[in-house]
DNA sequence: CTTTGGAAG
DNA sequence: CTTCGAAAG
């Protein structure tokens, strides 16, 4: 899931780029973020006692050799979940399958392709039930969604499918978002959830480095913007506004053209969403944006439940 | 250009392989070969004074990439022929293009996929003429041989087609082979010439490391080997043969898989093949086995003109 | 720019 | 095993 138009990188100026007569705008250095420490106590003293990461790998297997598991094993969290592994169950490396300290692995993939989309879960405790897709024949043939049951709460992991260059799948999308938040409102009146992945969505302005020029690319549209509302307005937070409903400049993912990372040029495509109910249990969502090994970077939730 | 039947290294006995109950032959020590000095002279003592060297890059933008250009500068021949570029002009490396030691620089691309195939040439002095292709449509689409005249010769570089995984471009190979040798028949009329490059064929058993098993795979088909003979036949000559008649194990290339480089098991594959009439001014043709950077190696002619 | 699978070798 | 182009992002 990544961005490929100019507008991406266009707010920064090319350095001596002789392309056009251009206005040559904003020689300035780049604004970069860094997240404060981890909060480790929920509002109302709580101590944190529960550790989610999530991470688009942008391929598993050469995520592996960047040595992504080495960033997973030093952060220790007690669920991983990854997005867009492209990565067949037999051609897992050996690396990731045989990781002791996560003994209950889920894979999901792409039935057709294989290397195409796909999602992953690795838990330190095994989970009540694991089920996968949303349970719409049409949504669950690309490896998108796993869901775990634990006893008090769902965990979702999901990659949401990109609309596209072109927004030649915007349609689907639309389909896909109302359909998807059908599928965690049935969840949360079960029990409260927690969804994270790469949602393909920047929700609002803040969100992302050049809204005026993505407002027509995939992860800015309108529609995706309102789908991500509608989710919010049925019961659900996003856990990093809500912690930090100023904060600019903190992204999850730069395209790799353009040096949009070192210039940071981003995007906050991905998200802990919460179950409002969860919302006493928050403690802290990080955005890990040093870990490198995929054009997204990992984002960790602390909570204490 | 390379080989993919198991039984390439089939001779050398896997390393601890489970695979099937196998009568685990020969697990000796590889038997290598080095390539004595640089004869300079001719057989009636001519000095030699003029140096060609031809390399299956196997991707130019790899290779480059892997340093190829560092060892063709140490190597410094006046002119330099490479074959499967793989590499459309307009793609080329600056590295190259812009490389001043070849003022000269022809390229021949596949027309429909310039990421097959392709050939180049690279001279030190201006050619009286460069011509690409052999002269016939069929022949000529795929950017397989470049034809520089000099003063008292013909250089001619080429792409041989492969027969294919099955043979299944073996009839092809035939008709090509057949007009391959017309033109050079046709050139050979007129100067004397030089051909180099990858002409996808051991001739004789001594040429590759398994004879045996690859009697019924491209590059070793009696139909392959067969019209190399008929070339030869012609009037002209395979240089390193004709220099070294009892050499074993002296290859050219070594397919990627199962380690065969490093257990030396090859084919001889590029030739330097010289017009009869040249016999007289041959000093040596070299294996430069050492050279890394694609699957097959480079070789040097030294000739006294 | 980078990943993947597929064709070719 | 490694190249390349294509599709996808």
């Amino acid at each position: 899931m990544k961005r490929t138009k100019k507008e991406d990188g266009a707010a920064e100026g090319e350095n001596g780029s002789t392309k056009k007569a251009k206005p040559a705008k904003e020689p300035e250095a780049p604004i970069l973020y860094e997240d404060p420490p981890d909060k480790l106590s929920s509002k109302d003293g709580k101590e944190a006692n529960l550790k989610f990461t999530s991470w688009n790998v942008d391929g598993l297997r050469a995520w592996v050799k960047k040595k992504g598991l080495d960033w997973v094993r030093e952060e220790s969290p007690d669920v991983l979940c990854l997005q867009e592994t492209k990565c067949a169950e037999k051609d897992l490396p050996k690396d990731i399958t045989l990781m002791e300290e996560y003994p209950h692995k889920y894979w999901a993939v792409a039935e057709e392709n294989a290397g195409y989309s796909g999602v992953a879960m690795l838990c330190k405790n095994e989970p009540i039930k694991v089920t996968y897709g949303i349970g719409k024949e049409e949504h669950d043939k690309e490896g998108r969604v796993i869901t775990a049951e634990f006893p008090n709460y769902f965990l979702v992991t999901a990659y949401v499918p990109n609309a596209g260059k072109g927004l030649v799948r915007l349609d689907y999308r639309k389909t896909w978002d109302e359909d998807f938040k059908a599928y965690l409102s049935d969840l949360d009146k079960q029990k409260p959830l927690i969804l994270c992945g790469d949602l393909n969505v920047a929700h609002q302005e803040i969100d992302l480095k050049n809204p005026k020029g993505n407002k027509k690319n995939a992860g800015f549209t309108p529609e995706e913007r309102e789908g991500f509302s509608q989710l919010l307005e049925a019961g659900f937070v996003d856990s990093f506004r809500e912690l930090y409903p100023e904060q600019q400049y903190a992204y999850t993912f730069w395209t790799y053209m353009m040096n949009a990372r070192g210039k940071n040029v981003g995007w906050r495509l991905d998200y802990f969403v919460l179950s409002s109910a969860l919302l006493p249990n928050l403690c802290d969502n990080k955005i890990r944006s040093k870990a490198m090994g995929s054009d997204h970077c990992p984002i960790t939730l602390h909570l204490a439940i």
